[in-house]
DNA sequence: GTTAGCACTCTTGGCTTAAGAGTGCTAATT
DNA sequence: AATTAGCACTCTTAAGCCAAGAGTGCTAAC
């Protein structure tokens, strides 16, 4: 049972360990201010200990939190902290900076939240929900070789390099487009897959890819996202064994992990943490993170998030991502508000 | 001076160093076959560490390379040795799979390397030694902002969002993109500038930033490098301590490095292996780059070449740098052989 | 319910020792 | 003059041991 004085204790413990990284014993638990001895200290630790909240590294060595714990304490900061407004106005400040290119927005968040927390920061590109071709463009390369280039919606581009069945000059390539953009623009893959127009060969060659690529783009819930900090994570002291350095490098290598975690990971509204053995990964057991979405619900968005070792500070890292990510939205708004 | 039968010791000693990782011993050269003794060897060992080509880690242990033992052995070596052709075929048949999209090659050259020599792997995407503009493209978003599509030659794409400075239909847009396309098509970012052309206040405006976008482009020599394999890097022996792992995944994350890497290693023809304390970053004292460019002397190019410890196998990462290269100069070759 | 006191456990660092590896030198050999 | 067997010497590594210190859990008194 979690008494009030319980609980107090709990705090300190989790909030000690996570500043200095050592175990806490009851005698410094005493020191910080509860009117009672380290005797007392110690009898409420080891009901905490039986709880599961914290943990023993062995018989002569102060308390640490485990899972369970390190939970209670967040919980209980949820919503409450907030960045500083000098710290909200440098960021904004940053972002205005580089207000055209949506690439160099998620680089910069990413460099701010990695910075902040000393640990690594994932941010994905914003994804429309629905991905609408805008325009579609086809530059000849040589003359059985055409670039095509499609605009999504959201100002997305894709490009793919063709190899023609037939000779074109530039001239019926720039048509085959216009004629393709206005029949084909605002839908999306499958509607221009059902679509059944009159086409030329070269015009039917051009959609068959245009489709291909759009399904593909559909298909995926997340953009790749951009990493940064891996070095910042790396020099905190748990990942001193390098068998398990590798192994996180390993896992931010193999992209297509991180893909496995986005979508396990973002299921609900709001922020989420998600804390040690909680995560499915299993190189992830000593770590948590904390994520949420940004962006325009049901229209655009992407993810924002930070990982490092469960002893992180939470207390940062949950405002910058809760504030990051509401500018964010912000200015995706601006884009696309309609 | 190096004669004969020290060379030959030399070579048996990085060899074996290499393979094994651990001091070398006179014992052990004895019984790989020159016809002495290891008192004999020893002598030998003795001027070849005076003559600066092995080291002592310690008093009683064997030989390890020095910089310069190693260089001596990769000169001989050089030019020499080929992947077999079971290998070769593989490789060119992981190309054909992607061929249309050159963004893949890289990855995929970048992967199959990194996985080969078992270590990180850097290549750049290929770019032109200048850049023109081949297409441009306007595609309205709202009112006031629309996104601008540079298509440059070689099939590369830019782009950034414009806040208008006033209201303009997508109709406007489109008139415009296709008057500047067909006056400045063709021409380099400082041709387009000094152009002098009667402009709308629209066309002025895109004129600008079309010019800082590819003047931007210019500045640069290459590419953002792509980088794969670190994984495998890191978990060689030699980075067990770490710091110095530490200190390795800080000099990838800041890619600005990356980019002095490149042009202070890329000078002449052919492949290049700097070895060592020739590599003028402080961390990378103890490794070794093999690196080359690929592409059409004089109109496109790239880099593409492997980093790992001092103690590499040369033997076999020389030849896939090699190979690599040349099968992506032969594809661009394809594309852009006019 | 709280606390002082104390025995007990476990880690940590320093010190010593023994084994083993490999050298450099010397003197004998070819 | 070059090679080699033999051997003393050096240095690393691992293991074992000990003392100091930290922090606990329990007991008995408050």
């Amino acid at each position: 049972m979690l008494t009030q004085r319980r609980e107090r204790i709990l705090k300190i413990v989790v909030g000690e360990y996570i500043s200095t990284g050592l175990p806490v014993s009851s005698e410094a638990v005493a020191r910080k201010g509860l009117g009672v001895s380290s005797a007392t200290i110690r009898n409420e630790m080891m009901e905490l200990e039986e709880d599961g909240y914290l943990a023993q590294p062995h018989t002569s060595a102060g308390r640490i939190p485990e899972d369970k714990g390190y939970r209670c304490y967040i919980e209980s900061m949820m919503g409450g902290v907030q960045l500083s407004l000098v710290e909200q106005r440098l960021i904004r400040h940053q972002f205005h900076q580089v207000e055209g290119e949506i690439e160099e927005w998620i680089r910069l968040a990413a460099a701010i939240l990695s910075r902040a927390v000393r640990n690594v920061a994932i941010v994905t590109l914003p994804k429309p929900y629905e991905s609408r071709l805008k325009h579609l463009e086809l530059i000849s390369l040589q003359e059985f070789l055409a670039l095509l280039v499609l605009v999504l919606r959201e100002a997305k581009l894709k490009q793919q390099v063709l190899t023609l069945e037939e000779a074109v000059t530039q001239e019926e390539l720039s048509a085959a487009a216009r004629r393709l953009t206005s029949a084909c623009g605002g839908l999306s893959g499958s509607e221009i897959a059902t679509r059944g127009l009159e086409l030329s060969r070269l015009e039917e060659q051009v959609t068959r890819t245009v489709v291909q690529i759009m399904q593909a783009e559909e298909g995926e819930a997340y953009e790749d996202p951009w990493v940064d900090g891996l070095r910042h994570m790396l020099s905190q002291p748990e990942f001193a064994s390098s068998s398990r350095l590798a192994a996180i490098v390993e896992f931010f290598e193999e992209r297509n992990l991180l893909k496995s975690l986005l979508p396990q990971v973002l299921t609900g509204e709001g922020v989420r943490v998600v804390i040690g053995r909680e995560n499915k990964q299993d190189v992830m057991r000593d770590c948590s993170v904390i994520i949420t979405r940004y962006g325009i619900p049901g229209e655009v968005g992407g993810a924002i998030g930070v990982m490092g070792p469960t002893r992180m500070q939470y207390s940062r890292a949950i405002p910058t991502v809760c504030f990051l990510s509401s500018v964010m939205s912000e200015m995706l708004g601006e884009l696309y508000g309609s």
